[in-house]
DNA sequence: TAGTGGTCTAGACCACATA
DNA sequence: ATGTGGTCTAGACCACTAC
């Protein structure tokens, strides 16, 4: 028995998965922005020399992954937070009665839009080092006049250069669609970490509930392309008369 | 399998869906059960009288809704919750230190399971009838000595008769892998409603926690092939050690 | 060695959108 | 009429598992 195996790299890589690399490539690098059509599959059969089939194969699993979209007849392509459809995809509270209908929530107020220094637990999450400057938004979010979510967010600075209450006050769809057309910056998968915590004195007064009452704690860290995180959001959410809805398969 | 509806029908079933179907009641019907092999493609393609490629594209989309598991060189199986890899598949709630890796709680107290007559929201939720017979099951999970989950269980009483206190004291793996061996009902889906709420003196009491303090609520219902309900299941947990997590792509 | 699922190809044809 | 993605087929070959 010969115990050499008959290829010297131990790591086994589909074509299709290549492919699917070189398209997150240019996904990643801009060439195609969110809302754009990318290049047909035949197109891009002839660009990398495989056949059609491989490249569907590579597209099929970037289209489950939420980062293309195909539409038949049309074309395939780049996702993105401003598509009618899947507007506020990671936003899962929902009122009692009925299913919101892909419409988010009806009134915005900025609190306030800072620099500040990156704290130990906000510098870890955001993968930068402790002091870095960081954007803090506050925001309360409303539904049918009354306020349901109360939001911290940090941004890391650079990338998000900028960025102003006022820009985010006039902004009228999702946060993300404005973050994919000023900042370029595309989020694509989410992490929560849910929690039920006793509402504190400035919760109480930004979301008209009781002290110490139930509120909702979801905790987000928002990845880009590759998994860079980019953003770190705590809300606080009121489920008296809404409920946080995950559907599981 | 193709259908002569050549007419002005709307309806245009791809041949894979069709086959896709017709597996989903191969499985509805237990003919293949939760952890066996089913068929190889090659053999699904025969019996349809399909190519293997069609057979595949079902099978396909199949597995990726968790019903079926392909394995390289062994075959396609059955999807089960005795899986080593998928046990507690819908169980969120982990450690705030480290990822449970793939281990379920370490107790469980059944507190009662008896036969009441469904109310009128747990009649709704099972899509039966108020007054119906069903089991109520009420259990505390512990991890770690500590109590962290307390849950209030309805089943429908006809598909699981014959479940007792005792039967679901003995068993040691996932309840819905009980359910699966013993009462051939596979959970396939679940869908989940998560509020926080204030502790009341029973969920102190089994919880031990303070009267009034946050608990996330949790309500579930189940379903098996076919989007069936057969499960509610409202559980409190404690989210000071733990947190519900949910990862979104 | 045989059988399974996994990859890759080439080509034909269908459904949908647009011009 | 053209171009896009969607379906279906047939066949070759690769990788993994079991015997």
């Amino acid at each position: 028995m010969v115990s050499a195996a008959a290829h010297a790299t131990p790591t086994f890589s589909p074509l299709y998965q290549q492919i699917k690399a070189l398209i997150l490539g240019s996904l990643r690098s801009g060439e195609w922005k969110p809302g754009e059509v990318i290049p047909s599959e035949i197109e891009l059969a002839a660009r990398f020399r495989v056949s059609q089939g491989t490249v569907r194969k590579a597209i099929d699993e970037l289209a489950a992954e939420n980062l293309l979209l195909r539409r038949q007849g049309k074309g395939t392509f780049v996702a993105t937070h401003a598509e009618q459809q899947v507007q506020f995809r990671f936003l899962k509270l929902v009122p009692d009665s009925g299913s919101r209908g892909s419409e988010g929530p009806a009134q915005r107020d900025i609190i306030e839009c800072r620099r500040v220094r990156a704290s130990a637990d906000v510098a870890k999450a955001l993968a930068l080092r402790c002091g870095d400057t960081v954007l803090q938004v506050r925001r309360v979010l409303s539904f049918g006049g009354a306020p349901a979510i109360l939001e911290d967010i940090w941004l890391p600075a650079a990338p998000f250069k900028g960025l102003t209450a006022e820009r985010l006050a006039t902004c009228k769809g999702p946060m993300y669609a404005l973050f994919e057309t000023e900042f370029n910056v595309r989020m694509v998968r989410a992490e929560e970490k849910i929690r039920a915590v006793a509402a504190t004195e400035t919760h109480a007064d930004l979301l008209k509930v009781a002290v110490g009452g139930p509120l909702l704690s979801v905790e987000r860290i928002a990845y880009t392309y590759q998994r860079e995180p980019m953003e770190l959001r705590k809300g606080y959410y009121r489920t008296d008369t809404h409920h946080y809805q995950n559907d599981m398969n």
